[in-house]
DNA sequence: GTGCAAACTTGCACTTAGTGTAAGTGGGTG
DNA sequence: CACCCACTTACACTAAGTGCAAGTTTGCAC
């Protein structure tokens, strides 16, 4: 209450910390080895050695415990954005976090969900759901930088597009690479997320 | 078996897409007078007149009741998008298939729906989903105009750009006008489509 | 119209998700 | 070291979602 206020994390914010990250890796761990479908939430409890009701303490759901790699996956490059200088065009910006993207650091648990998951519907809601929440981000850090003023239609047409072309980039690279995390894997993926930018700067031009 | 083979909707399916749709306005009726969260599968099969059990023959969840009438809303612009010419450039076409969302007769329901359930989360995950399916639509249809060696990167980040301006566009419609659905209204919809396909076309350089 | 086969509906039983509540338990702080 | 509060847990409950088998309707041929 008196100086360690709300600015560093106390011992019991750390725990809880581990305790929610305990869960999510158990989750891509149960994962791992039962493939998607085949687990509940109890199988994930068991493996993080917590209780049923606990789980429900820190994931609303299921799906919601195996989006958080997705979610930590954005939010790296989301602080990437809000690093750039005001002053830079916001494609410019843009540009600069999606690199984030590519780090293999942080890339790695991205593409293992992504070769887990292939093309379930149910874990494709969370997943759609942290894209739309970093959209969402990128819409508040953008109006931030450019002042209450801005056009509101601006901010959320362009955060949408920029999300889209992250989208887009990330796709396609795992369908041409599967989760190849070499040097030259990620470097193409750096240039599918150049071209995506480059594409949106240039309004969609057939002709660029 | 011998003439009305497949082309025409036998029967049968004409029972079928009326007991969809009976069970679809069941659920936004429900909604309407129970408010959000407030209600059970149950309680829309029973205003439908169906067992719970065919509930789920026709609808995976309850939300994707709801979400039905965001599809219908959607797959009326992207109808309006395929009957474009092929030679059309992608962003005019478009343009002209967004303006089927100020369509008065469509966008009713759908603005019925926004002003019904506001922020509520569960929902927001099959409305992302309508709007995602909408997406793969556009790619499908944009890969089948230009070819099948048509850039996949492009395909993806320009429909992805496109259906974002779309919701762009809906979103600060909706919070100006809530659900007003006067002519005046739906212009100025209109022009919030128009003006973020503008953005888009121009790369979002802010001079423009 | 009568009967038949396929399609559609329904009830039932079951697993799992998700939540409220109240009682434990343990770690951090004075 | 003892208290207290945050966190965990067990329990009980509602509702989602699904497989199955038995009913009921519907389109169709005769």
């Amino acid at each position: 209450m008196t100086t360690s206020e709300s600015v560093l994390p106390s011992r019991r914010e750390q725990n809880k910390l581990a305790t929610r990250r305990a869960i999510a890796d158990a989750a891509l761990s149960v994962l791992r080895s039962k493939g998607i479908g085949n687990f509940t939430v109890e199988d994930i409890s068991e493996e993080a050695g917590v209780s049923r009701r606990t789980f429900f303490n820190y994931f609303p759901s299921l799906e919601a415990s195996l989006a958080s790699v997705t979610e930590g996956f954005l939010d790296n490059a989301l602080e990437q954005f809000r690093l750039r200088p005001a002053n830079e065009p916001i494609l410019e910006s843009a540009r600069a976090a999606l690199m984030a993207l590519a780090d293999p650091m942080t890339v790695a648990p991205m593409a293992e969900l992504f070769s887990l998951t292939q093309d379930n519907r149910t874990l494709a809601r969370s997943e759609l759901e942290a894209w739309d929440h970093c959209t969402n981000q990128i819409i508040d850090a953008a109006r931030h930088r450019l002042g209450p003023d801005a056009d509101e239609l601006y901010l959320r047409a362009l955060a949408g597009s920029i999300v889209s072309c992250g989208k887009a980039a990330m796709t396609i690279w795992f369908e041409d690479r599967g989760s190849d995390l070499s040097a030259e894997s990620l470097a193409s993926l750096r240039q599918h997320l150049i071209n995506a930018i480059g594409l949106l700067g240039s309004g969609f031009n057939p002709s660029a």
